[in-house]
DNA sequence: AGCACGCCGACT
DNA sequence: GTCGGCGTGCTC
């Protein structure tokens, strides 16, 4: 391939299209029908493959197209694939300038691929510049970014600013470790509680690719047993890697692993550590001197070298969503990566999410559950209080409580700490039956009713209005908003146990432990310390306001947060003992006092499924300022199954009121439209919502709309 | 998004 | 003829 003035143009003379041309001096179209190439300022090109494939760093408007450079002969050896370049990128003809091209300004790029010719018909610019010659991109990561992408709508670039830490020119002069040698395949421990368990960790210790859902049995085992499948995966000489919702998570499973393995066969990747540091410990990964990661959502992304098992913890905790766009969830991103890397699969909690229980449906995974005497053998006694219940004696009633949870928070601190669980503020009230709390669904579409004003009843989804409701369970025709719960309880709670101490761990001070003296620890979902020894009890106070969240997942997320309360109770057998403070005929309430997450979750997945929810139906939301919508609506060619409810208004933000990810900026009115597709085409769903969004920015037309897969807030 | 090209009307 | 309005379309 010469690279020496080489190429004529393409065309006319039967020439061989030679595609590497480079600058155009100013030559008009009439004279040459193709840009006359010549070489960049005299500088050779490289002999081989002089064509860098790249993908241009530009937000959502390249719009994930791939843009050919010439690679000069000084940048050949850098210029490899994966590494960081940076190339002009502008608008329109370029002008010319002392012999040198000049486009619009230089942006970073990442080299995706090098070829001996380019299918571009026009004069290819030069490489600018290898930022790096460090291969920060393999192509395991861009086809897991392509398929993140593709998964939610999204442009590459953005997830690859997701999944690729800013450079940090120190951290990559550092060399990183030699990687040590594989530690031998662990003993099952604790893993032989589960009646697979064993069998599981044999398995990847053997090379296999086992895929399970695994619900943990209560108390703190399980971090042991997370370091035990990631010691068994590093046994068959692979790599591994451990999504937790949080950095306490992150510290627990860091603990354990170091007891099994001690240090530097592991490195943790959370958002907290410096940027330098980050990107040190990443690059530690890339380089293969570790092989196994745990860390928080970011780590979702890890460049793991070969690798054997990813896993979830929790999946259902809302952390696991991605806050930048296109918002992918860890769940979601490790089970593409599962799929592409053919490696083992772990999902893991204490509860269990309807998507765990999907996966499981589908024969995708086993279930990876201990026999129901361990469960039995493991979990307090639970116990239900309510609203009949309510205090007749005066010392409770002045703490709102009922006399049951009275007398458990009494006897158990006389015990050991006693965790009190408080919701958190701010959340929605939502219609249901006034008789038998069945929450009020729209007749048309199955949509949450919202009351919007006095006698003006509107499903939230659909818009449509419900003005001749009655409920389908209990044919009651009465309403009722359900009640948001108080943390002034707390307080109260605090006044009427006057000997003891009062612990408050919240959002803004997490406390880690607690010791295992006698004391309240008063807390919001998510945020419970843990106590040394267990607690003696717990009370769950409020499950109307968790219940009576306008969500989808309102049933299965108060089941998740009370049994992340409940499993830091010591078990029945140990007197441990917990109070739910809820309507003991709803089905969460009866899942958690029969400890049987799973259950709950299979039947919300049957439910679902009837009704036409994710995840068995695949859902987006498109919100932006109505006109937008409904312009972005009347364009968009949706698979023919597809199904648009809405557009309905969003409530407005208020001036001092935080605003909410992806909804509309103080003051502006916005719509939402959710569209909804049967299983199996989500896909069709994502493509069809990403050329339009498409369409739209190439045009410039109109305001933007957001589009979201999986609106995590779906009424 | 920028930014240049270009088609069309008003000007020295 | 030539200057410059902004509508259109491209970016290797």
């Amino acid at each position: 391939m010469s690279s020496e003035n080489g190429q004529a143009a393409g065309g006319a003379k039967g020439a061989p299209p030679e595609q590497l041309a480079l600058i155009r001096e100013s030559v008009r179209k009439a004279e040459v029908p193709r840009a006359k190439p010549r070489t960049w300022r005299g500088a050779a090109l490289a002999k081989e493959l002089p064509v860098a494939r790249v993908l241009v760093d530009k937000g959502a408007l390249h719009l994930d197209r791939y843009f050919d450079y010439a690679v000069p002969e000084e940048l050949d050896a850098d210029a490899q694939p994966g590494v960081r370049v940076r190339v002009r990128f502008g608008a329109g003809r370029h002008r010319v300038r002392e012999g040198r091209r000049e486009g619009g300004g230089l942006i970073d790029g990442f080299l995706v691929e090098r070829l001996a010719e380019s299918d571009y018909s026009g004069p290819l610019a030069a490489l600018a510049q290898v930022v790096s010659p460090e291969p920060v991109l393999s192509e395991e990561l861009l086809g897991l970014a392509r398929a993140v992408a593709d998964r939610y709508a999204g442009s590459l670039a953005d997830v690859l600013q997701l999944a690729v830490p800013p450079r940090s020119a120190r951290a990559e002069q550092r060399s990183s470790p030699a990687a040590l040698p594989p530690p031998p395949a662990p003993e099952p421990g604790s893993w032989s509680r589960y009646e697979q368990g064993p069998a599981f960790l044999e398995s990847l210790a053997r090379g296999g690719a086992p895929r399970a859902v695994w619900n943990a049995l209560p108390g703190p085992g399980w971090s042991e047993e997370l370091a035990r499948a990631v010691t068994a995966t590093l046994a068959s000489g692979r790599g591994a890697l451990v999504v937790l919702p949080d950095g306490r998570a992150v510290a627990r499973i860091d603990a354990a692993l170091t007891a099994l393995l001690g240090r530097g066969r592991h490195a943790v990747l959370t958002a907290d550590a410096g940027p330098e540091k980050r990107y040190a410990q990443w690059l530690a990964v890339r380089r293969g001197s570790v092989r196994a990661v745990i860390g928080t959502r970011a780590a979702m992304f890890a460049p793991v070298r070969d690798l054997g098992l990813v896993a979830v913890w929790d999946d259902g905790d809302d952390s696991h969503s991605e806050q930048h766009a296109p918002q992918p969830h860890a769940r979601e991103v490790l089970l593409l990566r599962a799929a592409q890397d053919r490696c083992g699969f772990l999902l893991g909690g204490w509860s269990c999410t309807v998507e765990a229980a999907q996966l499981v449906e589908t024969g995708w995974a086993r279930p990876l559950v201990a026999g129901r005497e361990r469960v039995r053998g493991a979990a307090p006694l639970v116990r239900t209080v309510g609203d009949g219940d309510f205090a007749r004696d005066e010392a409770a009633r002045a703490a709102r409580l009922p006399t049951l949870a009275w007398q458990v928070v009494r006897e158990g601190l006389r015990h050991g700490p006693v965790l009190v669980q408080v919701p958190r503020r701010g959340y929605v009230p939502r219609m249901a039956c006034a008789r038998c709390r069945e929450p009020a669904r729209c007749r048309h579409c199955a949509g949450p009713l919202e009351a919007r004003g006095f006698d003006d009843l509107r499903c939230g989804w659909c818009g449509r209005e419900e003005s001749g409701w009655h409920c389908p369970e209990c044919g009651g025709f009465r309403l009722r908003a359900q009640v948001v719960g108080a943390r002034r309880t707390a307080e109260e709670l605090g006044r009427a146990f006057p000997a003891v101490a009062v612990r408050t761990s919240g959002r803004e001070h997490v406390l880690d432990t607690v010791p295992a003296a006698p004391a309240l620890v008063v807390s919001t979902p998510g945020a419970e310390p843990v106590a040394e020894g267990g607690y003696a009890a717990a009370l769950l106070l409020d499950g109307w306001a968790m219940l009576g969240r306008p969500d989808l997942r309102a049933g299965e997320d108060a089941l998740r947060r009370w049994i992340g309360a409940a499993a830091l109770v010591r078990p029945q057998s140990a007197g441990g003992t917990v109070v739910v403070v809820a309507e003991p005929t709803l089905r969460p309430v009866q899942a958690l006092v029969r400890w049987d997450p799973v259950g709950h979750a299979v039947r919300e997945l049957a439910e679902r499924a009837e009704l036409g929810f994710p995840p068995v139906s695949r859902m987006a939301a498109v919100s932006g300022p109505g006109r937008a919508v409904a312009e972005f609506l009347r364009a968009v060619e949706l698979p023919g199954e597809a199904e648009v409810l809405g557009p309905v208004p969003l409530p407005v933000t208020a001036a001092g009121q935080q605003r909410r990810p992806g909804g509309p900026p103080p003051g502006e009115h916005w719509e939402r439209s959710l569209i909804r597709v049967p299983p199996g085409r989500g896909a069709a769903l994502a493509g069809a919502l990403k050329a339009a969004q498409a369409a739209r920015t190439a045009r410039g037309a109109g305001e933007a709309v957001r589009v979201r897969i999986d609106p995590p807030d779906i009424g």
